[in-house]
DNA sequence: ACGCAAATTTGACGACCATCAATGCGCCCA
DNA sequence: TGGGCGCATTGATGGTCGTCAAATTTGCGT
């Protein structure tokens, strides 16, 4: 059931999942909520009493600016979790396609179980630290020059969280508005982006929102990890001087 | 000494902790480490064996892509942590500006000590929120507009990490590569934002490096909170249907 | 099957930004 | 004091993207 009919709803099976050992137990108290596109699942991340995580479907957390564009700071497919960004700012969170359903922890008892089960608060920050990757990959692909680099980044980055169906292809759980408010383009350049990476044999469509990559060295250009110095060498030769 | 006077390097004074109590221990074991521009300090986050907090000048994580292109993917201000962020690419962490001073911490040891005072525990939590936090408002930067917001955006969120001056400015510790390669821009559009920011009586500057915010409500173009939606107004009647 | 509304695509044009190039500024050192 | 070097600024030009507009396709209920 749901767009996803690859993942699973237990939190031992999800792939995405960092430390499965013996979490199932959270969903003893869990409820289900069942959402339509556009609904919004909490308007105050941090003010909610609760966790969440998608299960299926598809929710965005974003924000409006005065100038009425939209901005997605985040995608959320199923695996995800969130509501544990107590620091961030308000954001509003709500599904980004029919037949979105979400579990809910509540906040309180987790965060108390943390306190006592060593696993828990471990598992606690590697969501975090999930959380924190997922934020930076999206810096690198808003980083990006061109908007096909950056709408071929976007689709390498959900090939890899999202799964196939029987034929290959992905389902995009999203509207090309939703792709432009994430990407911080507009809608005609980034469907524009898509045409010329189908015509140049990088991606195939098929209807509107599957997709599949076919040359993902096409649109990589990957990371050099090191630290090139682009500009100033700086006095690289001078050794550390470790005072105490 | 180094280049921010005001920031204390003790744990609890220091305006950007959150949790202040008694984390002091911590600094029983940590190394100082002095660094010139451009060295590295540690080139795999996620395989140190340190947490490093850095107390002076500033240091910046980033990744350089085939293209040549360095992207910079955070800024580290006097009292930020990194290393902590385990799941993450392996990027690059090198002081940007000279007198670079740094507090290495043993990851084995605190995380030890996490699983048994869940102070700590919750400080490294704290931790991350607060880099969440951050990750979250650079891409909100990255995703104005135009250049001219971008840099502002940059200084209004600098002027709330830095301390000024007797007379009111605000030292930027970084060249004009570093605010590009931050925003994704060049060097000189930043050059050319900065000066009609200038012109336009938005900023004050004072040589290169020292500034001054003149009028935030010209950059700021705050957040409405909300999901006013800009596309489909979707299902919005519907109401939630809690299954379990 | 039909028809309407929403979503997507494509085209034309103008604004903005990256690039190339030249100049000015600050600093170190001979 | 002068020259060299890195950094910053300013100008000119072409490419890319946002905006306005229209055509086309998709989705869905009747």
């Amino acid at each position: 059931m749901g767009e996803s009919p690859m993942s699973d709803e237990s939190l031992q099976l999800n792939p995405r999942q960092i430390s499965p050992c013996s979490i199932a137990s959270l969903d003893a108290f869990a409820a289900r909520l069942h959402y339509h596109r556009g609904q919004e699942i909490c308007d105050d991340e941090a003010a909610s009493p609760c966790w969440f995580r998608v299960v299926a479907g598809m929710a965005r957390r974003s924000m409006v600016r005065l100038s009425g564009r939209r901005q997605i700071v985040g995608l959320l497919l199923p695996g995800d979790f969130f509501g544990f960004s107590s620091q961030s700012k308000s954001f509003a969170i709500e599904a980004a396609s029919d037949d979105t359903i979400v579990r809910s922890y509540p906040r309180q008892r987790l965060e108390t179980l943390a306190q006592t089960d060593p696993r828990i608060a471990q598992f606690i920050r590697s969501l975090s630290s999930e959380m924190i990757s997922g934020l930076e990959e999206q810096i690198l692909i808003l980083g990006r020059t061109t908007a096909a680099k950056k709408v071929g980044s976007f689709l390498v980055s959900v090939t890899k969280r999202l799964t196939r169906d029987q034929a290959g292809w992905i389902l995009l759980p999203m509207s090309r508005y939703d792709m432009a408010d994430y990407l911080g383009l507009s809608v005609e350049t980034v469907s524009r982006a898509l045409s010329e990476l189908r015509k140049s044999g990088t991606i195939a469509l098929a209807g509107t929102r599957q997709f599949r990559i076919l040359d993902a060295d096409a649109i990589e250009e990957g990371a050099v990890g090191g630290s090139l110095p682009r500009t100033t060498p700086g006095s690289r030769d001078c050794e550390v001087t470790v005072r105490v």
